[in-house]
DNA sequence: CGATAAAGTGAGTCAAAGCTCGGCTTCTAC
DNA sequence: GTAGAAGCCGAGCTTTGACTCACTTTATCG
């Protein structure tokens, strides 16, 4: 049986209502009082609801975080994947630079929510906040490879791809999350596209 | 007048030594138990040593993270200093590619605690690991590119060399904590160099 | 030695936070 | 209405962990 799970299993309106609640709770306390300060005491109380009917709906506080990072990370890759689609149609450069900017904007949405889990929560186990995002992001760059550069190695291939990924989306969090000063985003994502381009596929002159 | 910052002033020998069994048991529970599992209680134990030590020493809980940071960032700035000077006599390739290896080097010898402060501990309290790193890596590199592409107009190198920093350090944490399986180290940080270089330098053919 | 200060001890205090549980309220169905 | 279930409440149990303090041990020095 392994029974439930997830202790929610709501059958009224209200309930569904409460979770939303308790949701949006949690972000505002992570956005003011940072990770540390986010206990279930304090987003119930926040959410204008009892602890006891948190713990209705989620079996843990570590339940309560994951859904709030599954609810950021399936949104931020929705945008994703709707920009890829219309990447695939242009050239090149131009489609990586849509994707780039179309995720520094996602990622800006989530401004808060990011940047606490980012630097402030215990990833634990190197866990990424956005890891359904990096595996959608580099299945296309796996594509974009074997399009533009196919006669490397697969291992050549995988090593490139891999530090194309890390550079993109180090890249995209720091837009995003920490823009430097004195520097447009619109050239800082314009660089970075050059840059994958450039780190994908292998440059004629040297090497 | 702003009196004892810090509640050590060891002034016989086996205070000393204390502090150095007490940062070397904390860096072992780091290890063991991660970030969460790292309490005063438990570090004094695994030191032989009283808590009550342990606060003669340190103020704080947080000073001995810091003073635990503080020592690995140390160590490895220092690495990373070396490999500059040593680096500057070299052809810009080589000379990145020699700073990076050494950079992959030096974070690999402190493997568990950067692995454990990077992807456990609330960054937020204390900023980034190494900021000392970075810092001084940023320095360098804007001498490189004085050299190197003199003609830059400010703004645009700044873009430039904050893109290649977060690369470079992304890269090399990477490759030292969670280095991807079937693609050598060399070629890793062969890859990275060449894309620090290219990204740092405006390329002739395009742009 | 004997005295004074430095070093070291660890049981215990205190606050915070995760989570439960017995009872109350609101809804649905007859 | 009213019974029974689903939803909800919140005081408080329990654990954990940072930190203290009255005390003992060890070193230094005349």
């Amino acid at each position: 049986m392994t029974a439930q799970k997830s202790r929610k299993t709501p059958q009224q309106r209200r309930s569904r209502d409460m979770i939303d609640r308790l949701l949006v709770a949690a972000a505002q306390v992570l956005e003011e009082r940072g990770y540390a300060g986010l206990s279930t005491n304090r987003v119930a109380e926040r959410a204008g609801v009892s602890v006891g009917s948190l713990y209705r709906y989620f079996v843990d506080k570590n339940e309560l975080i994951e859904e709030l990072r599954a609810r950021s990370s399936a949104d931020v890759l929705g945008d994703l994947t709707q920009a890829l689609t219309a990447a695939v149609a242009m050239p090149a450069r131009d489609g990586v630079r849509h994707v780039l900017a179309v995720l520094v904007r996602a990622l800006k949405r989530h401004r808060a929510v990011t940047a606490a889990m980012i630097d402030e929560a215990p990833l634990g186990a190197h866990g990424n906040i956005l890891p359904e995002v990096e595996r959608q992001l580099a299945q296309v760059t796996r594509i974009f490879v074997a399009v533009h550069a196919p006669d490397l190695e697969p291992a050549e291939a995988e090593a490139r791809i891999h530090l194309a990924m890390g550079v993109a989306l180090n890249a995209c969090l720091r837009i995003a999350l920490q823009p430097p000063p004195g520097v447009t985003e619109e050239r800082l994502i314009d660089l970075t596209a050059d840059l994958m381009v450039l780190g994908l596929v292998p440059h004629p002159s040297r090497n």
